[in-house]
DNA sequence: CATGAATGAGTTTTCATTCAT
DNA sequence: CATGAATGAAAACTCATTCAT
């Protein structure tokens, strides 16, 4: 079973410069994302993705550089494609709205990205410039998303008027929250919902509300 | 020769044992909230409430049970009141989810307890005791509050039938995020909505839905 | 032999707030003399003053701040105390100069003050603004006194017109080669001459220089 | 199928496999000087030199091996030419003196070589052997040329009978002490003396003294 | 009770050295 | 030969916890 060819041994380690940098993110948004930033150690994020810890500074000046490149790596790719996959959207405004939840939930909710709303929230206030780049380049533009669905509704009469701005934030809270609750208590939340159940309930609470009267067809 | 007339010194600090304990929590909530568990000095709290860092240890075990201390007197008192609240309403059941609203901003989103709910969602998995505890003695009672009037509602015929899990999910969701916005990235959303505005869309947009459709008076 | 009190027992530490730094100094002093600011390891530096690496941080922000309290709080004092000795001197200038050189010595070269002299050298280019306080404090001072000293022996007709800048450099220059010789080689000259003897016959030199004349009257 | 030209290939780097010491040799004394040995990093020494780091260790076994062939190379080709010069010197020694001294600064002291007498005394005791061979190679050596242009001096009755040990400490010092200048404070004395004053000034002092006396012949 | 000086285990960070390519 | 990614031991620094006063 041995390899008898004696060039085989195993190296200490194997040399992959451009692979490193991913690895170490992904090990650190897990660490992050599980801890917080404050209460993981660098050890355990090297450890993680299978380097030693000095490798660590070879592409990370320092564990706050390392938290940003973790937050900038992540996030901005993803909020293109989502940016992109809306636009010259033709069905109504209601498809729409459960297109982008739909995509929200795909790219960023089902995916380990959705830690970094816990993280962000949780790390705010001690990194503020990041908290900065982080609302203006992902809140912001998905805040933005949101709004232009939501005014293309009223214009086409397919929504009622309404107090905007606290619409865009019922709207998008439910979603935030299930990201949330997937990196807390779950625990103790065996129960969670399944997300298609909670997706199909959520756009039909949201388009039709609680009260008594016919909804109008949810996809 | 110095002490003829003890009752007469003047004391180093004003008599108020019972005190400490609550300036030490209240101290350590803002600088918990704020910060996160690990990046909390207690040096800071100490300092915060106005004593010396060992005069911490004459009350407190350790940071760990600081912070259990921390959740648990602060949240336990508002959940009995808000459940105390709503016993025997008579109202509608709109009235009702309306009541509810109003006093969790109250009680809670108003005031500095809302960081709690940060707190504990950044920290959970770090403290899967306190997590549980507070799982169990504030979310689900919380939850059974709301889902309690939302039964109600569908009972008596004012709310439709629904899948009332995720409405469940949905009625909490901007309340949550409403108190999690509170503390992070404050510094730059000063556009924030104020609070009585944002409650009145909220249930609004709750009650009706997005839907262009004759809304049932909204109290 | 044991004392039988029981109130004797020994601490892990004592209460000395006020003569820690000093202690800290005078260790640190001793090993950035000997081994320089980079090779001196602050645990030494702790172990030797008597107390654990955390006690130094209680009294100085880091490494950098220790080194800069080394050179200032040693340097300062005596200076004032070399400055004040020579005011008002009413004997000849050779006698004056006598004078210096002697208090130099036994103030500064004899102790272990000597040191940073060597340490000053050597990591004036790592420090810039450590450099240029002693330059500015000690250097500046020391040749001052020693020009003042070589203008009033010209004035008085008692020293030769000469470039007085060079003939400062060479009458400091032995003394400040006497200090850095003791912090350097020493393993390798035993041979060291005695400083009294030093002191003699390089006042000799610097006066009568080593051409074969008439020597005046060396005090 | 890529090699039928082998001849033309352009090769990465010139050839000059012989050089690379001395590249490496320069660079280190150049940071060794200036920074002193603890805090050069190889690092930054291959970068000045040009080659990576691993270089380094095909030419020098480490760091410490690296300072001693910094010291041993650079130091002794010039004792050697020094020691030269002056072999049956025919003139007085005033003009022997003043030729040792000129030399000195032309072949050490005018040149990076200085800088070694700052790094020796700043490192003595971290390397004792190097320091013992410097000092048995170089100062001592230094120390016997002087002593021998004294004596003979006092031999031949152009100089006074003193106290010899200590004349060649005072003939010394103001040459060390400038060398050392160079490389300290050297921002904050941009008055200094142009050597070739500094010469004729400093070999005026050593031979007349300060003392108002009728000057010998200053070649 | 209250204090805060002192501790030392735990983390971050550095960098000489190795070794697969 | 030359490279530079990777390592890991060692050093700087932090801070929860203790305890003499």
């Amino acid at each position: 079973m041995e390899m008898h060819c004696p060039s085989h041994s195993k190296p200490r380690w194997t040399r992959r410069k451009e692979a490193r940098p991913q690895e170490l993110l992904a090990a650190a948004l897990d660490l992050f994302v599980e801890r917080g930033f404050a209460a993981t150690r660098l050890d355990d994020v090297a450890a993680q993705a299978g380097v030693s810890k000095g490798t660590l500074y070879l592409y990370f000046t320092n564990k706050e550089d390392l938290f940003k490149a973790v937050v900038r790596e992540h996030v901005l790719p993803v909020i293109g494609e989502a940016e992109a996959m809306i636009v010259g959207f033709e069905g109504s405004s209601t498809e729409l709205l459960h297109a982008i939840m739909t995509g929200w939930w795909e790219k960023f909710g089902m995916t380990k990205l959705s830690g970094i709303t816990k993280l962000m929230i949780a790390e705010s206030s001690n990194f503020p410039e990041v908290a900065e780049f982080y609302h203006d380049e992902v809140i912001s533009r998905c805040n933005a998303m949101i709004m232009r669905a939501l005014v293309r509704g009223v214009e086409r009469g397919e929504f009622r008027p309404m107090d905007l701005e606290v619409a865009l934030q019922v709207v998008i809270a439910p979603m935030m929250m299930l990201m949330l609750w997937k990196h807390s208590y779950t625990a103790f939340r065996p129960e969670a919902i399944p997300a298609d159940r909670f997706l199909a309930g959520y756009i039909d609470v949201i388009l039709n509300g609680l009260h008594t009267l016919p909804a109008i067809g949810n996809p």
